[in-house]
DNA sequence: CCTACAACGATTTTT
DNA sequence: TCGTTGTAGG
């Protein structure tokens, strides 16, 4: 039979959650508010939306409406009012931050009981809902969760094995097929019909193998977790029963957001016309035809800011709620308690630019406000300068600190401008997102490691540390045991243990397979024995020589790279030390089979969370000044600053260039920019480039039709484009020709290449002095902190700010005095 | 089997 | 400009 849960039915009666609660004597435990204090400071609509029972509920929440308030009161609510159980509350957020915090405020409010709720994203649900029924559709409890990065390896696998030439068929978008194909539930069977009818066929034969690969590899990708939940509840009305009777309040946050796979299960669970043609959840066995009610959903979001389009989020769910569940209400909340009249109005100019979209006008009792400031720079670098000085004088006048500030840009490549021109003022900044933590190739060899320990079905992993760190098992080996493999239908894991039966191995690298194989079952024992996750990565890193061949390395990225396995390590301790933190905190969860939860759990976790720690927390009202927050608009949502720089306004960047042809597209560019407009609490910035180097080249941007689309009255321009003209004109007064445009590039990068190579020849030792600024070749500008030695010998200490302080040997190092 | 270097290509956003 | 892939040579 499937799991038992704590609350068969509803409602549960008063003190059941004993039962679970395990004992916590904190004051904080049993808290129960005032029905005042849970509407308090709320508006008519909000309290409306607090309070609602019964029917589905859309809540269409413009930008800075409080909807994080409504939601976190709302479940408290159920908690205090309702006497629903925590447990049986069901709430989506869009990332694990946001579902850490809204935990944490529903506990300040209710107590201790609020954290057996799920708060969670949609994927780890999955993973949850997936690891209680796993013996139904066929995976060991150990499976392996693949991200993009682990899919598209396994897609060029695939691609390579049915010889797809790459150029015509790009694993990526090979890739972005299946995916699409997966987001609307089909599984490969259905899409390879599909695809027999005139589409890609090798497209679907390539799913069709992929697919079979993650089988193999006892893996499920981002898509699957999802495609396989609706599934398992369709395949077993009985299995959805009891999720549907455990889960009484359904809640979802950023529902513009959702895809279809995630509509429908939502539908599945939540929906009131669920037949059950066969009357199966008789036969299981619970309560005769006795009618379970649905759960009571409520939806927030705003189409405005639906923004993931391009990962297969439909903004029909949230446009069609109303269809999708007849029954339902909805309740608008137009009032923004963030940001002044004044940038409330250029967004409201720049959405309503859309079509097909329901009305909406956001406002706001607090007053105009500053004027928008518009700047038209030069180039990027004048910008960034703009923007430096800006945010140092707004501090010299107006008291803001750097952690009010944020810039925002459409790309992670448009940071390092302002990296650099920060790095040289003196700025304190942080950059979110970009190269993340867990995408770093040392992080995720050390978790391939970890991975294999825990289901050696995974090849993708296997693969990556067969020879990681070298050992002299190369390719033909590998291929060699790859064909045993396939001879004998036997894993590749199983064919490595038996490596000797493999024709064609030569001895020498049968000698480096054993010592492979040893390594890894004597750290597997080690996971059996049931160690502690941290205790297994060090000896892993250790056992493997890996971490030595970072440390015997000359390459200065390397002693970073130690340093990023040392925070790894970090990580693991944490976990190990308190599991309980965190997403997967449901003491009804009870391990199922398999290897000792800890270091299962652990990768789950990682696969799952996205770094969302170097997202910035809720300004803290301290004095500490804090640094200054870079970031993509895409990481922006859901958040608010008091001043904003939205920068890069220009066609090409953003709007981006792939999207200027296609109308849904650049309406979802619109909709990016107006999330940006409105993070901005009392100023905002716009500014462009009139001369961008986009990837070596320089290129001439047009202004952003956004720029045009604000009021013009609202933006006051310090500098505009005729500004720029007049000093153009000045400085190049030759007429411009594309030719010579062209040579004029050609000229400098061969320049560049020249001075480089002499500078290499002449083996030149900077004279550096602690304080002087230098270039880096590969870390960029930093400031030289200290120096030892002389000669050729001397090093010196450089504090490259987000790359950290490195200490270089002059001699090699590319470095350049400024 | 490994290293070094050259050429190439691709550059949006991410749970 | 970057990082990855292919190739040649040790």
């Amino acid at each position: 039979m499937t799991a038992q849960f704590p609350i068969p039915g509803l409602p549960t009666p008063p003190g059941a959650d004993s039962l679970v609660d395990k004992g916590d004597e904190s004051p904080r435990r049993r808290r129960r508010p005032s029905r005042e204090e849970l509407l308090e400071g709320l508006n008519e609509p909000q309290r409306e939306a607090v309070v609602h029972e019964g029917t589905p509920l859309l809540v269409v929440a413009g930008a800075g409406s409080g909807k994080t308030r409504v939601l976190t009161r709302r479940i408290a609510w159920l908690i205090s009012e309702r006497d629903a159980h925590p447990g049986s509350i069901l709430a989506i957020t869009f990332t694990n931050k946001a579902a850490a915090e809204m935990r944490e405020r529903v506990s300040e409010l209710v107590g201790n009981r609020a954290r057996i709720m799920w708060v969670s994203t949609f994927h780890s649900a999955c993973v949850r809902i997936l690891r209680k029924e796993i013996d139904k559709f066929g995976f060991k409890s150990s499976f392996t969760i693949y991200d993009a990065a682990d899919s598209k390896r396994l897609m060029t696998l695939v691609c390579r094995d049915l010889d797809l030439d790459p150029k015509q068929y790009p694993p990526r978008s090979i890739l972005n097929w299946v995916s699409n194909a997966k987001n609307e539930l089909q599984d490969h069977e259905d899409a390879s019909k599909d695809a027999k009818n005139g589409l890609e066929e090798k497209y679907a034969a390539a799913y069709t193998l992929y697919q079979e690969r993650l089988r193999q590899a006892n893996a499920l990708d981002f898509d699957d977790l999802l495609m396989m939940t609706v599934h398992l509840f369709r395949a077993f009305p009985e299995v959805r029963e009891t999720w549907r009777r455990r889960f009484r309040h359904v809640l979802v946050d950023e529902y513009q957001d959702t895809n279809h796979a995630q509509y429908a299960l939502i539908h599945e669970l939540c929906a009131d016309s669920l037949e059950d043609p066969l009357g199966l959840s008789d036969g299981a066995g619970t309560s005769g035809g006795e009618r379970i009610p649905p759960a009571e959903l409520m939806v927030v979001g705003d189409a405005d800011q639906s923004i993931y389009a391009f990962r297969g989020a439909n903004i029909r769910n949230i446009l069609d709620f109303e269809q999708d569940f007849p029954s339902a209400e909805t309740i608008l909340l137009e009032q923004n308690y963030r940001s002044t009249q004044t940038i409330l109005t250029a967004a409201n100019a720049v959405i309503s630019r859309n079509d097909g979209r329901k009305p909406k006008n956001l406002w706001t009792d607090s007053g105009a406000g500053e004027r928008i400031v518009g700047y038209v720079a030069d180039n990027e670098h004048d910008e960034a300068r703009f923007i430096a000085e800006e945010i140092d004088k707004l501090g010299d006048e107006g008291g803001t600190r750097p952690s009010d500030v944020a810039v925002f840009y459409r790309t992670n490549a448009q940071s390092r401008v302002f990296e650099e021109i920060f790095i040289r003022v003196g700025m304190a900044y942080k950059v979110v997102g970009g190269v993340r933590f867990y995408e770093r190739r040392e992080v995720r060899d050390a978790l391939a490691y970890l991975r294999v320990l825990v289901n050696p079905d995974d090849q993708v992993s296997l693969r990556r540390i067969l020879n990681t760190p070298k050992r002299g098992i190369g390719e033909r080996a590998e291929a060699c045991i790859e064909g045993l493999a396939q001879r004998d239908r036997i894993t590749f894991w199983e064919a490595l243990q038996k490596a000797e039966d493999a024709p064609g191995v030569a001895s020498r690298s049968l000698n480096a397979i054993r010592g492979f194989v040893e390594l890894i079952e004597q750290l597997q024992s080690m996971v059996d024995a049931g160690e502690r996750a941290d205790v297994i990565l060090e000896q892993a890193l250790t056992r493997s020589g890996y971490l030595k061949e970072l440390e015997d390395s000359e390459d200065p990225q390397d002693e970073t790279r130690v340093e990023n396995l040392a925070e790894l390590v970090a990580v693991a301790r944490e976990f190990a030390d308190d599991p309980q933190a965190g997403p997967s905190a449901d003491p009804a969860d009870v391990p199922d089979d398999g290897p000792p939860p800890g270091l299962r759990d652990f990768l789950e976790r990682v696969a799952l969370v996205a770094d969302s720690d170097q997202i910035p927390d809720a300004p803290d009202g301290e004095s500490a000044p804090g640094v200054v927050t870079l970031m993509t608009l895409h990481t922006a949502k859901g958040l608010e600053f008091p001043v904003v720089f939205l920068t890069g306004l220009e066609d090409g960047v953003f709007p981006h260039l792939r999207s200027l042809g296609d109308k849904p597209e650049l309406e979802e560019e619109r909709r990016l920019a107006y999330v940006g407009v409105t993070r901005a609490r009392e100023r905002l910035y716009i500014s462009r480039a009139i001369v961008r180097s986009a990837w070596g080249a320089p290129s001439h941007n047009p202004a952003s039709r956004f720029i045009d689309e604000l009021p013009i009255d609202l933006v006051d321009w310090r500098r505009t484009a005729d500004d720029q003209a007049v000093w153009s004109r000045q400085t190049y007064s030759l007429p411009q020709s594309s030719q010579r445009r062209g040579s004029l590039t050609f000229g400098t990068s061969a320049a560049r290449a020249d001075a480089s190579k002499k500078a290499s020849a002449a083996r030149d030792i900077p004279n550096l002095d602690p304080g002087d600024r230098v270039n880096h070749d590969t870390f960029g500008l930093g400031t030289v902190v200290a120096l030892e030695g002389m000669g050729d010998n001397s090093v010196a200490s450089i504090d490259f700010g987000s790359e950290g302080v490195k200490r270089l040997l002059l001699r090699y190092a590319p470095v350049e005095k400024l």
